[in-house]
DNA sequence: CCGTCAAATCGTCAACATGCGATAAGCGAC
DNA sequence: GTCGCTTATCGCATGTTGACGATTTGACGG
């Protein structure tokens, strides 16, 4: 752990109370929705990132990247990925960039995957 | 539906009370194991196959490839895409090959998911 | 303004995914 | 055996993914 409590201009992990997710869970829109997400998280570097990005212990690109053997280029990649499917963000931070998991997506995928 | 209730060589619906799975849901080879099912799920059509077959409407590869608009052989390779992952198995019926949702790698899928 | 650092984007290449028609293989019925 | 039906596999074309190094862009700090 790097330090006791590190401040980040990302969200909390515990989300402050949302409204529920009212879009259909079957349906060939959810069904297509439902693929999107599984396909961006169909690879062990996305999921070990969102794990990282799910525990705080990273948050910044350049951590991730030295967590991962994977070069620069190659993360940003799959954060762009990630990013893309609606998973993640980033938040511009000074010369970084902070990403976190988009809890409501994040959800989404949950609320996908258990009505199969 | 096609008829009241229909017999088929696979298993109930209901299984039958199955032992708890106990494999980690974090760690590389977890990772590794929802990015493979993940990839399996990636696909509109192999979600709707999954669809499919968890509501017990179809059963028979043939009747798969009715409703799906793709071609028998491109039914088929989905068919053993989720076949590859766990996530369905074939019984051979005869001429026909009766698919079925593997539940247990259903519930390792959700297990998975859910640990994000 | 410039350096400098972080991150994204570009260019390239090998590998894989997806689709199809055509063909092979397996199983029952006859 | 052989016919017919069902499913799997093959071969091929096309597009996408994943990886990398190299380069560009963006944001500070001086």
């Amino acid at each position: 752990m790097p330090s006791a409590l590190r401040k980040s201009p990302c969200e909390p992990v515990t989300a402050p109370r949302e409204a529920p997710d009212l879009r259909p869970v079957e349906g060939k829109a959810a069904d297509e929705e439902l693929a999107l997400l599984a396909k961006a998280v169909g690879h062990p570097a996305r999921v070990q990132i969102l794990r990282l990005l799910a525990r705080r212990e990273s948050c910044v690109c350049g951590d991730i990247v030295d967590e991962l053997p994977l070069a620069q280029s190659t993360v940003s990649q799959h954060l762009e990925v990630l990013r893309g499917a609606g998973l993640v963000r980033g938040d511009i931070d000074g010369p970084r960039v902070c990403y976190c998991v988009e809890p409501r997506a994040m959800r989404r995928l949950k609320a996908l995957v258990g009505s199969l």
